[in-house]
DNA sequence: ACAAAGTATGGAAACGTTTCCAAGGCGTGC
DNA sequence: GCACGCCTTGGAAACGTTTCCATACTTTGT
């Protein structure tokens, strides 16, 4: 193999000075916009760095300054819209603070998760923003703990860090007692992995307004299964065969609802008059099915703003021990066409 | 402001080396896993770095070493799903050879490209995913041309660059030619923004249909809009008042296609009865609507995958200059029920 | 048996910054 | 006129690795 192309030699600070005929001190301070300069040299050291168009090297600046401008962020998968839409506002704001994203798709995969952590101490990275994960996962947390570094999480709980969460518990609340008012009473909930933070929330919420109106819960109307329009698919056939089948479905938004809406259709069903549906984040198929599918919904690119300040704050050494109760963004029910009272049996 | 608690010291190389009783070389040996090392030596290493918990600070690393294990990766919008999904897959290659993604989203700004292959420059980051931009951003092309580091761009033209595209020309040739077989003559083509590669050439594949076909080609039924629903909510609603309406749009999947249904209902259309309809990109949406949209794919997470492999053939010194050629994956049609015949008029 | 070639280790010089310290010049208040 | 302090600059020591070179000890080939 032949030897790479040698890149071509870039100007290091040394090239500056000598070139401006300053001290490296000199042109360290211009750099990093210190105060105390004179004009002249200001300007000396300038036209040098044009002239060689000198780019600091980030990796001697981190290793000298012990901070490298990087934030980490560690997502289950990257092509879930709602993360994807989080990520996006995130990323706006340490961009225009002069941060750069570390991104890892974790999967789930508890090795993937400490993997990325190695990596985020290995790099020094000043931040580590977390989206919902399994909160089973306790390798994990521990690798957390020793981590000492600001830290925020998004809809998910993890000892001594901040969190931004969506009002995932006032929301099922808010949709089973909507369902319940309508007089259901078998209300099936298909909400995605129990380990993660929302579905647990919503699941409160859901059991919550269940008490509220002295009814009990059916266990096997929870469904607690993984994304997936497939799964969504079997576990809503399955529902409906049996012998006292549901009279409505919560389901989540993302994959699933186009399963639940597939089983529906293949068992002759049509929402609302046989069956009443609402999804858990709004969508373009929620909008634009007919009929319309009421849905829960929240700002989620305001909530990775949110985070992303909140441990911008902490990385600048904001009061640091205070304040790691959660923040809470609400949810909000978008009323359309896809609910109605159960019919008489 | 009290001052920043202070990091718990973290173990360095050489106080591995001390409480091993060995020197600093040899630690850096084990660590890279180079051969020629005794195994009592190497045990006495590992236990050292096991005790102290030693993690290499990749800064020293890559300022010694000149490699980042990084790899930048510049898209213009981070929750469109089309580049998330591609994300998705390249990461999942990236970080299986050991690499960390850096992402920017761009937003199509030209100077926040600019300040991103800046950024590329200072941390020098070992290779760059472009994802579709606009090519008419000169000044960015300028930058990259200077880049002189391994670069890939998916469905982007850059000179001298490798890039990974899937076939938008003889997709969009394909559908076209489909709606002109069924006999439709004005066939409105709302594509997103025209400066972005996979909308020229879909236009492009158009174009050719309509030449096959002996038509011309009525300019105002060109819609190069920016993508957004509300935008082809209005888009459509003007091309359904002139005199001379289409009786077929091709839509984006993404977005634009919930917009394209509004305004279609809001028209009292519906189709396939009134007029046709065909997107780009399948999405629930156009899988679910009743009836089903007819709708052109292909496959998103390989394509991350394949432009990965690529670049990190490239990093790894493979044959440079060769095969900076295009590689092209397949665009497939799947046929639903939103084409029908145009109504005699 | 001896040169040549390899194996296993240590020592020290980079890599390109930031930052601490020192020092010269200059104004200020007494 | 002098101690003091501020502004401006330079010099040099870190930061934590990798890598080159040297060295001591084994093999191997003849």
């Amino acid at each position: 193999m032949p030897p790479r192309p040698a890149q071509t030699a870039r100007a290091t600070i040394r090239d500056v000075a000598a070139q401006a005929g300053v001290s490296v001190s000199s042109v360290s301070r211009v750099m990093n916009g210190e105060p105390h300069i004179s004009p002249e040299l200001h300007a000396r050291i300038m036209r040098a760095v044009n002239r060689l168009r000198f780019e600091p090297h980030s990796a001697a600046q981190a290793l000298r300054s012990r901070a490298s401008k990087t934030i980490g962020c560690m997502v289950s998968d990257l092509s879930n819209p709602l993360y994807s839409e989080m990520i996006n506002g995130a990323e706006e704001e340490f961009q225009r603070a002069g941060y750069v994203l570390m991104l890892a798709a974790t999967r789930h995969e508890q090795d993937r998760e400490t993997a990325f952590i190695s990596a985020v101490r290995r790099r020094r990275m000043d931040g580590l923003l977390l989206f919902a994960g399994d909160n089973a996962h306790t390798d994990f947390t521990g690798a957390l703990a020793n981590l000492d570094m600001p830290c925020v999480a998004i809809d998910r709980e993890v000892p001594d860090v901040p969190s931004v969460r969506a009002d995932h518990r006032g929301g099922g609340l808010e949709i089973t007692r909507y369902l319940i008012g309508l007089g259901h009473r078998r209300i099936a909930l298909l909400t995605g992995r129990a380990a993660l933070l929302p579905s647990s929330e919503r699941l409160a919420g859901y059991r919550q307004a269940h008490v509220e109106a002295k009814l009990t819960v059916d266990p096997d109307l929870i469904r607690p299964q993984t994304q997936g329009s497939d799964i969504a698919f079997s576990e809503v056939c399955q529902l409906l065969q049996g012998p006292d089948r549901p009279t409505a479905i919560i389901t989540l938004g993302t994959h699933m609802l186009a399963g639940v809406m597939d089983a529906l259709a293949s068992n002759g069903l049509r929402y609302p008059d046989d069956i009443s549906l609402v999804c858990i984040g709004d969508t373009d198929l929620a909008r634009h099915a007919t009929p319309g599918i009421s849905a829960l919904t929240w700002d989620l690119d305001q909530m990775g703003r949110v985070a992303a300040n909140i441990l911008l704050d902490r990385i600048r050494g904001g009061d640091a021990a205070q304040k790691i109760r959660p923040v809470y963004l609400p949810t909000r029910f978008i009323l359309r066409h896809s609910g109605a009272k159960p019919r008489a049996p």
